[in-house]
DNA sequence: TACTTATTTGAAACAATGTTGCAAATATAA
DNA sequence: TTATATTTGCAACATTGTTTCAAATAAGTA
């Protein structure tokens, strides 16, 4: 399941802060955010390479947002649904509330949406939030 | 459509900045950034006071959250079909990436989503990007 | 391999967003 | 009018995110 040349694949030029972000977001069960990633690279890369590392993969297509309504943005490795080359992207998160963590859930179909007249849409996301499976199995 | 006694009626207390930050979400057609009311509010309120205004409307279910995947969150006036009495809240927002205002769209109905086994949803948000019909007949 | 150049990084400074503790001020009820 | 619980302002702090610029480095070329 690793992608040893995504950065290649992407045009992007291969450093060691850029190959260890990836592999958090490549071993990761779900959306990581900044300090998500500080946590694990502090010791190894300034906070500004992060930011910069996370700002350069979102422009270029390896990871995309996930919505969150709390404090921060967080971040998962885009599939091979939502590559540039498509028209326009949909994504669904689902955030358990009680443990905290969003994972992306790329089998869910977001059903088509009819706006009203006058609105274009270029991206649709879906935050469900409730209880995920671990969190119930718990209580 | 002004709700002289909205504050009563969630059994706050009547001072004059929660009046105030009221009459901004009741007047305004998009949803309200901290840094939006802020620009209208500073000179007559500390900035502290304006997150925990913010803060208490949320959690009495005056206001709602309305997401955005870039800086800031924003908030709107929850409307009759999110009170806190319904058993859950789903909202559709649509944001336009040229003029950056956030609209609900109230009248959307999110259609219903069969989630993976395991999972159970409490509140649904969904956010539209595009663009809006005023930037649209500008083009 | 060594050289060249464009890209990337770290460091410092800054800006925006958001929270907490505490004393002073104020809304409401008696 | 007074008593009390709530709300406010202020100071301090924490987190998140950006910009500038010089130094370091990846990758292509001689």
């Amino acid at each position: 399941m690793l992608h040893p040349d995504l950065l290649k694949d992407h045009n992007l030029r291969s450093t060691s802060s850029r190959s260890e972000i990836l592999r958090l977001f490549e071993t990761s069960s779900h959306a990581l955010s900044y300090s998500d990633i500080e946590k694990e690279v502090s010791a190894s890369f300034d906070r500004v390479t992060v930011y910069r590392t996370l700002r350069t993969f979102l422009d270029r297509g390896v990871i995309h947002k996930v919505l969150d309504d709390g404090g921060a943005l967080k971040y998962a490795l885009c599939n091979e649904h939502c590559r540039v080359a498509e028209h326009h992207h949909d994504h669904v998160h689902f955030k358990c509330t009680t443990c905290g963590e969003t994972q992306c859930l790329d089998d869910v179909e977001i059903p088509s949406i009819k706006l009203p007249k006058g609105y274009k849409a270029k991206e649709v996301n879906l935050l469900i939030q409730g209880t995920c499976p671990t969190c119930l199995s718990e209580l």
